[in-house]
Formats: C-alpha cells, structure tokens, sequence
DNA sequence: CAATTCTTTGGGAGCGCTCTCATATTTCAA
DNA sequence: TTGAAATATGAGAGCGCTCCCAAAGAATTG
C-alpha cells in the first residue's frame, strides 16, 4: 500500500492523500472524508523511511544514557524521566529512541554517535546523567544538532532542564540542623556527575552558613545504586565517627543507607536520621519512611523533549535553560512525624509530593 | 555531505562508494583505501532514511513492553534483558528501540502500532513480558511482520525464547521440601502472565507430587513489584495461617516479601523460608542472602534479538522456540546455610523444539 | 589466439514520500 | 457582471540511497 495507490483508488492525486495524511486544511471537507475513507479501510500508514527522506525530518528523537546498563539505569529516576519524554513525544507525535551506551565500549559508543546522529537517524536528542567530560556534548554542540541536557552543564553553554541542586540540597541540610543533629554526614554521587557536585556543594553551603566546618570523614561516596548507599552507610559507621543525620544525594542510596543502619542495629531516626533526595521513596519502600527531597523527574523529562523539539523546529542557537521547582517531603526518616516511624507500618504510606 | 559527493571526490561513481560503505567485496583494494580515506576524511555517514527507503532495511529492531510504564519496567529484570538486547543488536549492527506502550492509554499503543510497525519504521520487535491475551501477538502474526516473545505463549504457534518455568518452579520448591518445611507458600505475579502461570503451576505439581494438596490460603497475589510482594507477604502473615516457608515468583518481590517479614518481627529462614526467582538479589541487596532460581536474562534478550534477526533476514514462517537452562542459587533465604553456597542443576535444559 | 568466464566498475531506475509551483475552481468586492 | 483574490488540486522534481544490469577489462581455457 503506497500512497500513490490510495490517490488512484480515491481519485485524487498523490498530493491530496498527502494532504489528508499530514492534516493540510486545504482540502475541501468532502475530498478528506472520502480519503480518509479510503485510508482506513485499506490500513494504510505512510512509509516512515520515504517520509523521512522526502521531509529531512525522522520525527525521532533519542535519548540518550551514556553508560548506561552498569549503573545508573537501575535507578527507578529513570523509569520516570523516561516516562516523562515518552509522554512529551506522545503530545507532537514524536517517538522516542533509547540510547544506551555501554559501559566502556567506545567503538558502540562512537558507532551509536555516528550511525544515528551523523546518520539522521534522529531529529535531536535528549542526554540524560552524562558525566561532566563527557565529549558528547562538544561533539553535538559543533554538529549543531539539537540536544538537550537533563541536567545543567558546568562549562558549556548548552540548553538545558534542571532543578537548583545546591538550594535544594542546602535545605534538606538546613532542615536537619534545625532538628539539632550536630554530626550530620553526606553520602554523594558520582563526583564527575553535575548533580553530585551541586548537591554536595549544597550540603557544604548549609554547613558553612550554619558555622561548622564539613567534617570529610563523615562524607563518602556512592554511585547513585541501592548498594553504593549500602556500602558508604557502612563505611561510615565502620570508621568509628558516627554521624546521627546524614544527607544522601538520592533516594535509591537512601534506602541502601537505610538497611545498612539497620544491619548494624540502628536504627532510623533515633540513632541516625536520613535525608534523601529525588522522591522516589513510595518504589523504594524503605523504613521508615523517607523524608526527601522531591524533583520533578517526570516534567524534567517531559520538558527537555519540549526544548529538543523546539530547537528541531526554528534552529536559533541561543540554548535554552530551565529550572524546575522542588519540594520538601518531611516524613519519618529525618525525625519529623514520629508516627510514620513505627516498623510494620505498611509499605507505601507516607506523605506525597 | 552525500554520496554523491564522495564519489566526485573519489573519482568513483556512486556505485563504488555503496560497495565500500558496505563492505562489499567486489572493490579492488586499492580503489577501497582510497575511497575509504575520503569518507573518513569528510565524516561522510549514510543518511538513513535514503538507505532504508531503497533497501527496504531500516536495521533497527524495536523492544516493546506493554503497559510497561506503571509496573513491569520497575523490575532490574528489564535492565538484564534489554542490556541483551543491545548486545544482541550491537553484534549485527542493529539498534535497539525502545517501545514503551502506557497501562491504558490504547490509543497511544495503537498509534505505536500503526505508525512504528505498519510504517516500517523497524525491521521487527521483541515482545516482552506480554499479557497472554494482549492482541498484539495475533496482529503481527498476521501481518507477517517479524517478531519474537521472551516467554513462551500459550495459545499461539509463535516464535519465542523462555526458560521452562513450569520445571524450574517446581525444583524450587522441591528443594523447599526437602528442607522439611510444611506448610510452604506461594507469591504468584499477575494471572494474565505466562511466566506467573507456570511458575504457579511448578509450585502446584512440586506440592501434589509430594503428596499434599496445594492450600489457597497460603497463595497470595503480586504483580511483580518490591511493593506488590511486600503486600502480598503481609496479607499471607494477617490470614492466621503463617506458612513456614514461601515460593516467591521473583526476586523483586521476594525482596519486598522479605522486608515484610522483618517488619512483622520475623525472621528468615527461622520463621519463614524463602525462595525466589530470576537471579537479580545481588542487584537487590536483600538480607538475608536470597536464594533463587537463576534464569539467563541477557541470554534471553540476545537470543530473542536473534531469532527476530533470523526471521527478518530469511521469511520462513516456522516459529524457533528454543528454551535456556535456569541454574539454582541456593543461599541463606531458604535454610541453606551463611553461606554463598551456589549449586548448580540444570532445571530447564535448553531444547530447541 | 580466439572464445569463454570472471572480476570490477558505472549508470539507470526506482524506493514512497514531501514540497513547490502551476493550474483549475470558487468567492467576493466593485 | 467582471476582474481580482482566495482556495483547492495536480504534476514534477527531487530526497540520498541500493540494486540490477550492462560494459569494460583481466584472466583462463582448449
């Protein structure tokens, strides 16, 4: 079924059924209604290759996770994130691509780079937690290739979707300090991660503000997953400084950090109060309730594809940078609402966000 | 940049350029370097959509996972499969799509459908973790259009790559009643799935073998969740008929089923025992230690990329079922000691039917 | 050495669309 | 009514490749 078919079968030339198909008004009601006819009853649908040949655009557009499959994809954020772009492409009739770099594989990454962007296999792309020196973002920005980042960049000045990491971080400290913990400790992502650096710095800021000096024993480092929380929890409480509040940098080491406390017979809040960050406790589970800070992951998503398809559509080069709102979540794990602490107390409860 | 210009470039026509891109043989040596030199010095890449316009091969096999956004794609299980996949794609030069239908939405499935499949915008699709009843399966049958289940099906005569569920469950709790324990339970995932049914029906044929009747009150309902095991574990617990020992269909909800314990006060495996399935704790960091029923995840996605590639390639209409081994991970969940004692037993030996 | 075969190369004909522009038709103001 | 403007439709020219076939040249054979 071509489209050169329907046009004979209703009568019409190719450019009409083209019209119909593409949703032209200028076509009388009744020529659209006979083709329409016709499409339906026949299961056409143009041919996307054809399509995308003749019009230069796929209506693609991929996202990318560089290193994807080792570490960070476990994370529930991007079940959200992803979810958050399929529905920003639904609302233009976009598709979207999953890119996903291995983990150390350069000649996949580089053939992923070349056949699908270089290639035009996509009309633009979406990257999600790239690491600071990732060259991709050079790379697309000199191709001139529409691109958004999840996730601010340091250097470069390339569009964007982020939350105020180092604010909202800065308050989730500010908020244990005004419960009282004195020894509050840090679990931080992936150092070469914007959003570590951000938060982390966040945390020093509320400190410093505060008048203590951060204390580097009482900080480790994770890798965003369940069992990097789990292992730096650990280490901190093997190094004999314990602290009684920590600030995790997200929510899936959170709950790691969690039954590594609990583990070690402590428990949460009363011996060590937890703070998380991304909201995604009610997956998590985890006891006692999180308290958390809560981003917008699904509008992080849904927005960069908006700015990739905006930047497809009028190619003006200035980027565009935008900041989403987060959002407190006091519950049980930060000493708040001792009533969501008591163990046994069904999984999902706890506040929303 | 075209091919076109290249072959200006190269003093070659349009045809040589081709058979270099390609690898075709039939290129003097000479002629190849020289052309070869040309494209990598301009970064000249074919255009994707000219090239699977002519070769009718778009070279990108889609992954769908219905209804994935709500519950199923929360699984680690999914990061295993489709890190198969892509390896499986990667080793042919294909990519990988993700098609990520929403749980209700079926206007935005049917317009996947129509516009990714109809529109040949893929060569062929992996189905994963489909409904038994999703009318999918029976629409691309028809349509002849290439594609392969992970999991078997039911009703229809389709291609597909599984583990013997039925057999491997049924090891699982075999091995549960040499234990000694007596009243084992059961956490199913959804009904409409065919894993959840053979697991379930394993579990069945292991009791009646044994010579008991299998006891609904001990069989609870999950949907593959940390979240839905949890639920399910508590409501088995507040039936006043406590099983000593529980078959979990997977790991994720053996994880939630474990912290339901703990949060009731139990322990395991003193109180209750438990055995799960797929092989994902070490992703889980459960305690204790689970033991499990190991199915070879990636092995699945790389063979199901495989069998979708082999039909895409040649159109015979015979569907290839083949079945891997699951392997049986016996650790402390289940009453078999500290340690990490792995002993292997080919459940499911790999046939191919 | 002519006849045959094999290898290498080039050119033409699409693949199935979109997009621009020309033509046919209708509408409306003067 | 008539000319101009607005609207609807059709035809042609590609988009950048692959694939088939023919031509040219090299190698092989009796």
């Amino acid at each position: 079924m071509t489209i050169e078919e329907i046009a004979k079968l209703a009568g019409v030339s190719r450019s009409t059924v083209s019209r119909v198909v593409n949703g032209d008004p200028h076509v009388r009601d009744e020529v659209r209604i006979h083709v329409q006819q016709i499409i339906d009853d026949n299961g056409y649908h143009p041919n996307a290759a054809a399509r995308s040949l003749a019009s230069r655009r796929t209506r693609i557009i991929g996202l990318l996770v560089p290193r994807a499959i080792g570490v960070v994809l476990q994370d529930p954020f991007f079940l959200h994130l992803i979810q958050g772009a399929v529905e920003g492409c639904n609302e233009t009739d976009y598709l979207l691509t999953m890119l996903l770099e291995s983990a150390d594989v350069d000649i996949s990454n580089q053939r992923v780079y070349d056949r699908v962007i270089r290639g035009r296999h996509i009309d633009g792309v979406v990257i999600a937690s790239s690491v600071v020196e990732d060259p991709i973002v050079e790379r697309l920005q000199q191709d001139g290739f529409p691109f958004a980042l999840v996730g601010r960049h340091p250097h470069h000045d390339v569009s964007f979707v982020d939350v105020n990491n180092v604010d909202s971080a800065k308050l989730a400290v500010q908020h244990l300090i005004e419960h009282g913990y004195r020894r509050i400790g840090c679990i931080t992502g992936p150092p070469n991660m914007i959003a570590s650096i951000d938060r982390y710095a966040g945390y020093v800021m509320a400190l410093q503000e505060s008048g203590r000096a951060p204390d580097r024993s009482l900080t480790a480092e994770g890798d965003f997953t369940r069992r990097g929380g789990y292992r730096a929890m650990q280490e901190l409480l093997n190094n004999g400084n314990r602290p009684d509040a920590m600030f995790v940098a997200s929510d899936t080491m959170a709950s790691g950090a969690l039954q590594a406390l609990r583990d070690a017979g402590l428990r949460a809040p009363d011996d060590v109060a937890v703070f998380g960050f991304d909201g995604l406790d009610h997956q998590l589970v985890s006891q006692p309730v999180l308290s958390t800070m809560v981003q917008p992951i699904r509008e992080l998503g849904r927005e960069a594809v908006k700015i990739v398809l905006s930047r497809v559509a009028s190619n003006e080069s200035a980027p565009t940078q935008r900041y989403l709102p987060t959002e407190m979540a006091l519950r049980a794990s930060c000493g708040c609402g001792a009533a969501d602490a008591a163990a046994g107390n069904g999984a999902g409860r706890g506040g929303d966000a």
